[in-house]
DNA sequence: CGGAGCCAAAAAGTCAGACTTATATGTCAC
DNA sequence: GTGACATATAAGTCTGACTTTTTGGCTCCG
C-alpha cells in the first residue's frame, strides 16, 4: 500500500511488526538477533537493521548481553503510522478502531474550527467538492465512491486547519474511515443526517463560522462514536 | 534525558536527527552514506542502522544510486517522541510548542471527560494530590516544584481516560510544560485562575461529572494558547 | 550462613572488505 | 528526436573476525 519491499529487512519488518503488534511475543519475551537472522534466512547486518527501526519504534529494546526483549504495549509509539497499520491488520484491530475514533472525536473538530478561519478559497472549494461528491455517492449502494469523497474531506480539514500536528492524522482518518466501510458492518447506505452535516460544515467553513464548523463537526464525530457503541454522555 | 548513548549509532543520530529536523538539509538534500560514515567516524554498518532509523521516521528516502534523499517536514513522523525532542531543542521551538499546544488544547478537555468517567479511587486521589501541591507551590517563586505536580496532573488526566492514544501523549505534555518554564518568559508566579481550574477538574473528575470536567480543562488549554498569543475565538 | 568481589560466558556491538543489484544518465545508432 | 544499450554509481547484502558490556554464578572470606 505505501511503501511494500523496500529491502530485505523491509521484508523481515512485514512479518515481525505485525507479529509483535499482535501480543505474539507478551513484554518481556526475549528474542535473540541471531537466531532471528537465521529464521529469516537473512544475514546479521540485515536483521540489526530491522531491530533498529522496532527499537526505534519502542517496540523493543535492545541489551547487550540480554538480548532484544519485547517491551510493553504501554510504551510503543502508538502514533507511527507503520505501527497503526500493523495493529490494524492484526486481531487488535477493533480496539484500535476505538482508540482512533475517540482521537478523532478529540481532534477533528478543533481542526475544523481552525480551518474555518484559516482555510483559503481554493481549500473551501475543495471542501464543497468533496461534501458535494459524498451527497451524489451516498445512495443506491456506492460505498466505494462515497468512502473517497468522505476521506478527501476529512483531509482537508485537517490539512487546511493549519497545524502540521492535525495535518499529519490525515492518513490515520483515512484508514479509520476505509476500516469502517470495508471491514465494519456497513452494509447499508451511510446515514443521511451524516451526509447532512458534511455540506453543513463546508457552509459553515467557507462562511468562516469557526464555533459552528466545530460543533457540526462534533456532532460527525459523536456519530462515528455511536456506530462503535462508544457510549456518549 | 530519555536513552543517551545507546551504542555508536545513537551518537550519531543525536547529530543528524536534530539537523534534519532544524532544516539544515532542505528537502531534496542528498547524503551519501559512505561521506556520512566518514564525517562521523564510524563503519557503513552502523551509518547504516542510523540512516534506517531516520527512515523509519519518514525524515529521509534511501534509494539505489542516488543517496539518502531529505524528506520535506510535511511527510516528518512529527509524533515520534525523538522527533519531537529534536524539535524542541532546535530553531524550530517556537512553532513546535504553538503546534502541541494547539494539540493539547483538542486533546486534554475531551480526555478529562473520559477520566471523570473512568479514573479508579486511586486515580482521583492522586489528581486530588497533584492539585492541592499546584496550590501550595503557586506563590513564592517555586516554579521547579509547581512544574512537577502540573506535569503530574496533566499525566494523570491523560493516563486515567483509558485511551491508549492519549495516555501516551503525557510526555509530550510534559515537554510542552516544561518548555514553558524554563525557556519561555515565565519569571512570574503561575496564574492564579489557572490553579484554581485545576483544583475544580479534581473535583469534577471526583464527582464523575464529565461535562464540567471537559468544559474546565478546555478552559485551562485555552489558557495556555493565550499565554502563546494564540487568538482565540 | 551471607555478602563482597571476581571470573567467564553470552549476546549485542563494531569493523573491514568483497561482492551484488538496481537505476539514473549518457551514448550511439537510426 | 527517439529508442536501445552500455556504464558508472551508490545503496544493498553477506561474511567472518574482533570488541565490549553485562549477567549470573562461583569462590573466598568474614
Amino acid at each position: 500500500m505505501s511503501t511494500p519491499g523496500r529491502g530485505l529487512h523491509g521484508h523481515v519488518l512485514d512479518t515481525l511488526g505485525p507479529a509483535i503488534t499482535a501480543g505474539e511475543y507478551p513484554p518481556g519475551s526475549v528474542l535473540r538477533t541471531d537466531e532471528l537472522a537465521q529464521h529469516f534466512e537473512v544475514s546479521r547486518s540485515v536483521m540489526r537493521e530491522a531491530v533498529r527501526v522496532l527499537e526505534s519504534m519502542h517496540l523493543v529494546e535492545s541489551r547487550r548481553r540480554v538480548g532484544v526483549t519485547v517491551r510493553p504495549k504501554a510504551e510503543w509509539n502508538v502514533y507511527d503510522p507503520q505501527v497503526i497499520r500493523w495493529r490494524l491488520a492484526g486481531a487488535d484491530r477493533p480496539h484500535q478502531l476505538r482508540s482512533l475514533t475517540v482521537l478523532r472525536s478529540a481532534v477533528e473538530p478543533v481542526a475544523a474550527g481552525l480551518t474555518a478561519k484559516n482555510a483559503t478559497a481554493e481549500q473551501c472549494a475543495e471542501l464543497t467538492e468533496c461534501a458535494l461528491g459524498m451527497v451524489a455517492t451516498s445512495r443506491g449502494h456506492r460505498l466505494e465512491e462515497y468512502l473517497v469523497h468522505d476521506v478527501a474531506f476529512h483531509r482537508v480539514i485537517l490539512m487546511a486547519s493549519g497545524n502540521e500536528m492535525f495535518a499529519r492524522l490525515g492518513d490515520v482518518v483515512a484508514e479509520v474511515l476505509a476500516g469502517r466501510t470495508h471491514h465494519e458492518v456497513m452494509f447499508e447506505d451511510p446515514d443521511p443526517a451524516a451526509v447532512t452535516l458534511h455540506v453543513q460544515v463546508a457552509e459553515a467553513v467557507r462562511a468562516g463560522d469557526a464555533a459552528r464548523a466545530e460543533q457540526l463537526t462534533r456532532e460527525i464525530t459523536m456519530g462515528a462514536l455511536e456506530e462503535l457503541d462508544i457510549l456518549a454522555p
